[in-house]
Order: structure tokens, then sequence, then C-alpha cells
DNA sequence: GTCGACTCGGGTAATTCGGGTC
DNA sequence: AATGTCCGAATTACCCGAGTCG
């Protein structure tokens, strides 16, 4: 019924952002939105795309459910700091309808994922994780809160536009290493970029990445460390790792707050990248290089 | 076994491109796709003409694996059976897409959600395992297709209808276990019966279980059991716990395959669950002695 | 021959089209 | 220039009894 590339109707549409139905038309047919046809000649668009429109254009979504979207609170920009402190709140208390609403809201009010990622999302499980030491909060309601935040992460994802390119980009955690946030915010940038990239999940040996990364010749490799079990073991498997992704032609982008100066300075990747941001500058930057290059080879 | 000239019934393809079946019929019928007839008067399609039709109107394929279907998945089970095979293949090849489309066609065609947690997804993953085992399959194949699962899971708990009733279930898994998929799915099968079900997530201390049950006061009570670190330990704390559960009024539901009868005999609790089949059996009966009680209050 | 699932064909209600006008 | 409203014609979705498929 509600199939993640699922079409939906231009009156649909209208109604959840509250527009006339032939104004919407008109704009299909500037080309404002991407739309196919039936063969009886109905305009049907995706999600991804519509979500797209609305927030290069400064929409407000008044109806969301008809779109299969949760409920905005209607309410005008908050700012991210605020966005952040009510997150805490709702996550702490399990509630997932508010924290869905918040995040989304921040989005459509064209807030870039990226910073919605750190100043929000991880900013706001800092903030839990403060609480958690001052025993203000349970490591029950730091889980759960870790579970809807995933939740809204993989919505948000949902509300992508399907990757058309065929730039790669894998990535994962390492043996030990449990949290399911970073990697699944990375996969969320790259896409965001327009990479086509899937997380292999947490805790993944060293091996096997090197496995992935040769059957499936990404263009990025990330890797996100927030728990090292061995510095030593550690440092010596990533150098065999960092071989095999310039082997392969894979840049190697690391991060994670595992890795202090020390570390790193026994470690050779592309990019070492503390938040999201920065990730998505550097996947740009590598998506500019290399399509520079597909351009002069098509010419 | 994907031959050009196989033919396919309106059906699969009004399904396959997200549209009524009488439209289908109705493009037939004016000659926009090549329709042989049987000698009753069926339509059918080759496969190469659909393909055709599709790309010269523009259209999406949204499921473009039933096309790959036989033309009689006709007994229900056999469905399930062929849809675990091809799921397993997916999710190993890491297609997204495809494996989505395969667990969301079953969910279409009225298979329950517990059936297909237990017979599609979970029977997946323990071919899964066997392939592991046998050297068939990398971990970062088993890694990546848990990841899948897990986003389709939560698609899947997208599409349901928000829970509306003030039943609460909670459950998660003990410090040590992993495993997020049977939980997830726990959550599902709760809300698929009309609970409002939340999961905490994996790997809560014992002592965090309790407080959260002294929260939030939820009726049920579900833990998944993958892996121990210690028995003697798991025993007196889940002795703890199920006091606790007692104490405020909670069904203790317990299932996991790191249950073994010898563990389970110094277990107490309300219900010891194998599939996720029989957790919606426990879930409906207790439903109904409540909801009974509920309507008397209402009357 | 039975049986369940599927399909046919036709009818109806709702939606959408394109265009014209405000 | 852009939007909202109205219109007849066309398209689509949903329904159902009878017939077909395997």
């Amino acid at each position: 019924m509600d199939s993640p590339s699922k079409l939906v109707s231009p009156k649909q549409v209208a109604r959840a952002i509250g527009v006339s139905e032939s104004s919407l038309k008109r704009w299909c047919d500037r080309g404002l939105i991407k739309t196919v046809r039936t063969a009886g000649g109905h305009r049907k668009m995706l999600i991804g795309e519509v979500l797209t429109f609305i927030r290069e254009n400064n929409h407000v979504i008044v109806s969301p459910e008809v779109l299969g979207l949760p409920p905005a609170s209607r309410l005008a920009d908050l700012g991210l700091a605020r966005g952040k402190d009510r997150l805490v709140e709702a996550l702490l208390e399990g509630n997932e309808l508010l924290s869905r609403q918040i995040v989304f809201d921040l989005f459509l009010a064209k807030h870039p994922l990226s910073v919605i990622c750190d100043d929000v999302i991880a900013a706001a499980f800092h903030t839990i994780g403060d609480k958690w030491e001052c025993k203000e909060a349970e490591v029950y309601q730091e889980r759960r809160a870790c579970e809807l935040a995933l939740k809204i992460i993989f919505d948000l994802r949902r509300s992508q536009r399907q990757p058309a390119g065929t730039l790669l980009a894998l990535g994962g955690t390492i043996e030990g290493d449990l949290y399911t946030l970073p990697t699944a915010m990375a996969e969320l940038i790259f896409r965001d970029v327009g990479y086509n990239a899937s997380s292999l999940g947490n805790s993944i040996p060293f091996d096997s990445m090197t496995k992935a990364i040769g059957e499936t010749r990404p263009k990025i490799f990330w890797m996100s460390v927030s728990h090292i079990r061995d510095d030593i073991d550690f440092v010596t498997e990533f150098a065999k790792l960092s071989q095999a992704c310039s082997m392969a032609g894979a840049a190697l982008v690391v991060g994670g707050r595992a890795l202090n100066r020390d570390l790193r300075q026994k470690m050779k990747y592309a990019a070492h990248c503390d938040t999201m941001q920065h990730l998505e500058s550097f996947a740009k930057s590598l998506l500019g290089s290399v399509s520079t290059v597909e351009s002069v080879k098509s010419a």
C-alpha cells in the first residue's frame, strides 16, 4: 500500500501543500517537479521528487498524511538549537511522533541534512549522554532514543530522491563498534549528495570490509570508529584496509570519536571528518573531480 | 528462467507499474500493449512487449520482480517459500529495491505479517547463516542483509496505521545481545495486533529494563534472547525482572534461540514464543481478555 | 469433476485532463 | 506574471456476476 517508491497524484500533492490543483499542474508542466505520465495522460509524481520541490521552494506541508509523512506541527522554523532541545526531550520520553515532527520540520525548513545531523541529532545525543552521566537519564531511555533516531533517519532516507548515479559509496563500523547512528547518518549524507550509498552496518571485521571493497568497487569507503578494542591491532588492520582501498581506487574516509590525534598519525586515509558537514564537503569535492573526469570522457 | 518470451497476466503487469487492473486491460484493448488471448479469452502479454510499453510511456516500475515471477503463484505457501529464496538472493547481493519489493508484494498479497516474518525474513536469515557457515557468504553480506531487513521492517511499520490503543507493549534485548531483527519484528507484530508497542532496542541491562517497566507500566514486556554472556547471572537477573513484571502487572514474554530447555526450566514468564506467529497468538489472546474488560468499563 | 484463484466484461463513481476565464 | 475556480471530456479506480485456468 505504502511502498517506498509510491506514485502520488496531483490532487494529493496539491492538498498536501495547500495550493490549487491547477497551479500544481502548471508547475509540473514547467518542469519544476519531475512527473511521469500514465498511458492516458495522467500525471504521477514520486514522493522524493515532490519533497525536493517543496523544500527548494519554501513550501509548507499542510496535510502531510496524504503523502504518508509524519504530521508536521506547521509552526515556523524554531531554529536548530531550539529544535535540538525539544528533540532531547521528545527522545527521552520516547515520543516518536513528536521526535519525527521536530526533525521533519527542520528538514522542510530547508536546513541541510548534514546540519540537522550534526547540530540537532548528534547534538541531542551528546546532551543525552551528559544526562546519563549525571544520572538524569536511564540506559533504556538512551537506547530507546537510538531506536527512534534510527527510524527517523530511515524516514528521511525514504524521502530522498532515488539515487540515480552509479557512484558507489560503502561503509560501516568495525568489529565491536555498535554505534548505529553515525553510519546511518553517513549513508544519508552520501545519498543526499548524489552517491548510491549503502551502509554495511555495524561490527564488520576488517577482512570482510576488504572483501566488500574488492567485490563492489566503491568510489568511497567510509568507516565510523566510536569504539576500539585494541589500538595496536586496529592500526595494523587499518593499514591493510587502507592498502586495499588504494588498490581498488576507493577513497577511504574515516571519522568517529575514538580516533584521537595519536591514532590518526599512524593511519593513512583520504580524509578524516569530525562532522557530517565535513563529510558532505568531502563527498561533494570528490564528486566534482569525478564528474569533470566523466565529462571529459564523454566529450 | 527469465526469458523475454514468457507470458504474464494483466494483474502482474498492473502491480508492476502500480496502476489498476482495469486500466491495464483498457490499454491492452487500445493496442498499446500487444496481447495474445488464451482459448478462453484471457489476456496474456510477452514480457518484452510490456517492457517496451513501459519504456515508451515513461512508466516507473514500482515492482519489477512481479514480472520475474512465475505466471502462477497460486498457492500461498508456494509463494512464501519462493519469496524466501528470492529474498535470500536479493539480500546477499545488497539489492535493496528488490528485497523490499519481494516483502511488500507478499504483504500486499495479504499474507499476515507474522507469517512473513517467520517464513520469509527469519527463514531467509537462517539460509544466509547456513551459507555463511559453508563459506558461501561473507560477513559483510550478512551484516548488510541485516541492515536492509531492518529498513524493510521499518517500512512495513510505517505502512501500519498509528496505534490508537493505550495498551502498551515494551521490549528489547539484554546486554550483549545485538540481534536487531527479532525485537524489531516483535514490535511490528504487536503493533499489527493493536498494541502501542515500542522497542527499547538492543543491549539493555536488566536493571534498566526493570526501571523501564516501572516507569512506563506496559501490559506486555517482551525479551528476545539470542545471546547470553553468563547463564548463572542471566537466571538470577531474569528472576528479578520477572518479579518486577508481576509487581507491575506486565505479562513477560520471552523468545530467542539462546533459551534452551534447561534454561527455560529455571525461568518464570507468562509465555515463551518460538516464532512471531506464536507471539501474535499470545498477543491476541491477551488483547481479548483485556478488551472485554475495557468494553465492560466503557459500557 | 471439484475447487480456489484468477480473469472477463461491463457499469458506476471518483479523479484528472486541458482549456478558458477571473 | 501567477494563482484560484469552473467546465465538459477523458481517464482511472472499484465493484460484481459469470466464465476460465490449473
